[in-house]
DNA sequence: ATTAGGG
DNA sequence: CCCTAAT
C-alpha cells in the first residue's frame, strides 16, 4: 500500500488523498462497481452535518475531496474515518463511518479501466474479493440510465466498527428510497493505514514529512547500533545517533550512505529502546524465541551484543 | 534537550 | 514504540 498524493480517475471520479484523505483500492483494475476506501480527516461535526441534511452529490466532493462527481454506473461506496473527540469515544479518536450513494452515467458505458497500483500483499482475500466483484458485475449491473439519478447520500455510523469486523458494512447500510433492501456482497475493508493514523494523531507535528517508522530494525542497523555502543558506551544516545544514525553527516563514519536515505528514522530514544530490547532478547532472556521475527542477526553480531551487554548492562 | 524506565 | 518523570 502506498500513499497516493495525486488523484486518480475512476470514470469521472477524482479523489484526493493529500493531505487529508487517504485512499486505497480494493482491486488493481477498476471493476464495474468501484469501491473506494477513503480516509477523511474532517471533523466529525462536519460529517454529521452532511449526513443529517444530504443535499446533492455536489456536497460529497467537499466532504471527501472528490473533485468531480463519481460516475461509476454502479454504487459507489465510500468509507471514511471520522474524528470523534476522545471525551466521547473512550480510546479511539477515529472510528469508522461510511456512506454510499449511487450515481448513474449519462453515457452508456464507463470506460473505467484505469489501473490502480494496489500494493496489497496478495492472498486469498484478494481472490475472494475479485470473485465478489465479478459476481457483482454479472448479476446486479443495472441498465445504464439516461439522466443522473438523484444522488442518494445514505450514511451509517458504526458504533463499534473495528477495522477487521467491518466487512458487513455494506450490508449494514440502509438503501435509499423504498423497496426491498438489496443484498450486497461483503467487502473487505482494510485497516487504517499507519500513515493516516499518524497524520491524524500528530497533525500538529513538526515536519509534514515526519513519517513514523514502524519498520523493523534491519540487521545492518543493529550492527550500527552495536558498533556505536562499543565506542561510546551506553547512555550517550544522542551522540550515538548523531554519529552513526545521521543520514546527512558526510563524515567518514559508518553512517548511512546516500543509498540508505530511505531508512526509518531512529531517535535517541529509539536507540536506547532497541539496545534494551537486544539485551533482553539475547542476554536477560536467552531462551526467548529469536526465530519468530526478524532475528536474522548472525552469531557474530549476537556475540558482540552479549559482550557489550556485560560491559554496559542496560538496566543497571 | 536528554535520559531512564515503565507501559 | 510511546509517554513521562526527572534531571
Amino acid at each position: 500500500m502506498e500513499r497516493w498524493t495525486g488523484s486518480f480517475t475512476a470514470g469521472d471520479a477524482h479523489v484526493f488523498s493529500d493531505p487529508i484523505l487517504y485512499w486505497c483500492s480494493t482491486s488493481p483494475v477498476l471493476p464495474p462497481e468501484t469501491a473506494f476506501e477513503v480516509y477523511s480527516a474532517y471533523e466529525n461535526s462536519e460529517i454529521q452535518q452532511y449526513l443529517e441534511e444530504p443535499q446533492d452529490e455536489s456536497h460529497l466532493p467537499d466532504l471527501l475531496g472528490i473533485v468531480s462527481s463519481p460516475t461509476s454506473d454502479h454504487d459507489m461506496t465510500i468509507q471514511t474515518y471520522e474524528h470523534v473527540p476522545l471525551e466521547i469515544e473512550k480510546e479511539r479518536e477515529w472510528r469508522w463511518g461510511a456512506m454510499s450513494y449511487t450515481a448513474l452515467l449519462e453515457q452508456d458505458e464507463a470506460p473505467a479501466t484505469t489501473a490502480l497500483g494496489s500494493e496489497r500483499g496478495g492472498n486469498e482475500e484478494e481472490d475472494e474479493e475479485k470473485e465478489e466483484m465479478r459476481e457483482a458485475a454479472g448479476s446486479t449491473r443495472p441498465m445504464p440510465c439516461r439522466r443522473r439519478r438523484t444522488p442518494v447520500p445514505t450514511a451509517a455510523l458504526r458504533e463499534e466498527g473495528s477495522c477487521s469486523s467491518s466487512s458487513d458494512l455494506l450490508a449494514y447500510m440502509p438503501k435509499s428510497g423504498s423497496g426491498p433492501r438489496q443484498p450486497r456482497q461483503k467487502r473487505h475493508w482494510w485497516p487504517m493505514p499507519d500513515h493516516f493514523r499518524d497524520f491524524c494523531s500528530s497533525s500538529k507535528s513538526k515536519k509534514p514529512e515526519h513519517r513514523k517508522n514502524n519498520d523493523e530494525w534491519e540487521p545492518e542497523e543493529v550492527k550500527l547500533l552495536v558498533d556505536g555502543i562499543s565506542n561510546l558506551g551506553v547512555g550517550q544516545w544522542t551522540k550515538l545517533k548523531s554519529k552513526w544514525f545521521s543520514p546527512q553527516k558526510k563524515k567518514k563514519n559508518k553512517c548511512f550512505s546516500a543509498s540508505d536515505q530511505g531508512r526509518p528514522v531512529r531517535t535517541a530514544v529509539h536507540l536506547k529502546d532497541k539496545w534494551r530490547n537486544l539485551v533482553k532478547a539475547y542476554v536477560s532472556k536467552p531462551t526467548s524465541k529469536k526465530k519468530g521475527k526478524n532475528a536474522h542477526l548472525d552469531k557474530d553480531l549476537i556475540n558482540k551484543i552479549k559482550l557489550l551487554a556485560v560491559e554496559h548492562p542496560y538496566p543497571k
